[in-house]
DNA sequence: TCCAGGCATATTGTGAACAATCCGCTGGGC
DNA sequence: GCCCAGCGGATTGTTCACAATATGCCTGGA
């Protein structure tokens, strides 16, 4: 986000923003100005200015009048941030391959660490994080911060997605799979790397129940259109 | 951005945006809040909020205390724009073949033909415009719009950049590079309109000059890193 | 003439007060 | 018992005043 990392805003920024990334704020839980002034003892204006920073990241919505709720994406824009992702992360990944080196790959493997013991506590939010990083962890081997920015954004979409619209049964083991990816990269197979990162993806959009249910306010208009 | 069309805020960002992308406002040029609040007939709060907004799209910058200045990308930066470009409408290129019916290439035709209007009336500011929604206007056909706004970030960021590093003597006439685009999409050959637009966008980055030079303040901080 | 230090001005940062708005609730009418 | 109008509390929208900060100017001394 904007500014240096001393500023209070960027730090009451990463503190929303971390808890609804770990789904201890979820899609729809509204944000109200004086509660969370209160909560990091500043005045509205600065909740304000960092709930419109959520608000351009699609993280929290604002209705006129009606305030800020944690954002909750229709079905379609599920969709739509999942097709983003394969578009940008299967051809993320050739780059991948190119500009990874052994320090790099060890970095990634550390990571995977990370993740099962992200899943062994069971605990979903270090869980979830942890598996959100290593997406974004191969964007920063890139070495582009457009594409990594872009990701990131595109990570804490998926992370509201997955809190509404996961299936309950299925708890699909991120680090397996990613695991499976780093085997690529190390052998350097751009190709291989490129399809295995296309159903890594379609398997996480798999494990989502992605019907059309309603669509909240938004439709309303729509359905009404012809009316 | 946020909100519905009616706020006033959306309208002084358009205007804003507009100005900047069309070359009206040069990177580096100070926007003073008191001066743009009377521009446009309202208090500093809301320009803070559109300002705000610019900046988190990185096409105004936020220096504390010292205001908000149109963004000057730096070489690194504009190098990374490029490359992300490159990533996104590669990809996207495949899928354009695949969506596109008659009517998306009829509309295309159509915006070829504005885009030569632009050049002929020597109006640079439209024909920056014309030529930039050309790239958005694929995005528009795939129908993704978390991929329309990437892209509308990136066509924003690449205006800034032309200003900066355009090499003087050039003038690629953008139209007829696009309407060999569309060519492809009419052959339905996807493969051919990837590397078509590869070639395209590597031909506009190599009419700029991106040698290293100096980067703004920031990089005073790495310059005497070491001292 | 040159430089350092302090002062003045311009601009942004912050908070608090007031206005506008929305939503749930209540009470009267039927 | 049901429905609707209107009231009241809660919350956001907006403005304004003042504090904090940065920059350029200006003066005084060597």
């Amino acid at each position: 986000m904007l500014g240096g990392a001393a500023s209070p805003e960027s730090h009451i920024y990463r503190r929303i923003h971390a808890a609804i990334a770990g789904h201890r704020l979820l899609p729809g839980a509204r944000l109200i100005e004086d509660q969370l002034g209160e909560v990091f003892g500043v005045s509205r204006t600065r909740i304000r200015s960092v709930l419109h920073s959520l608000a351009r990241e699609k993280v929290v919505t604002l209705q006129r009048n009606r305030g800020a709720v944690v954002a909750y994406p229709t079905v379609r824009e599920a969709k739509e941030v999942f097709a983003a992702r394969r578009l940008i992360e299967v051809a993320l990944a050739r780059e991948v391959v190119r500009a990874a080196d052994d320090k790099d790959v060890k970095r990634l493997k550390a990571h995977i660490k990370k993740e099962q013991r992200g899943e062994r506590s069971h605990d979903r939010a270090l869980e979830l994080k942890a598996s959100h990083e290593f997406h974004t962890l191969l964007a920063e081997i890139v070495g582009n911060r457009v594409i990594v920015e872009f990701l990131r954004e595109l990570m804490a979409r998926s992370s509201l997605i997955t809190a509404i619209y996961e299936r309950p049964d299925v708890s699909s083991c991120s680090h397996l799979a990613h695991a499976h990816l780093i085997q690529y990269i190390e052998r350097r197979d751009a190709t291989g790397l490129a399809a295995a990162m296309l159903q890594h993806l379609d398997e996480i959009e798999n494990d989502l129940v992605l019907f059309e249910r309603e669509d909240s306010v938004t439709d309303l208009k729509t359905v009404f259109a012809d009316s």
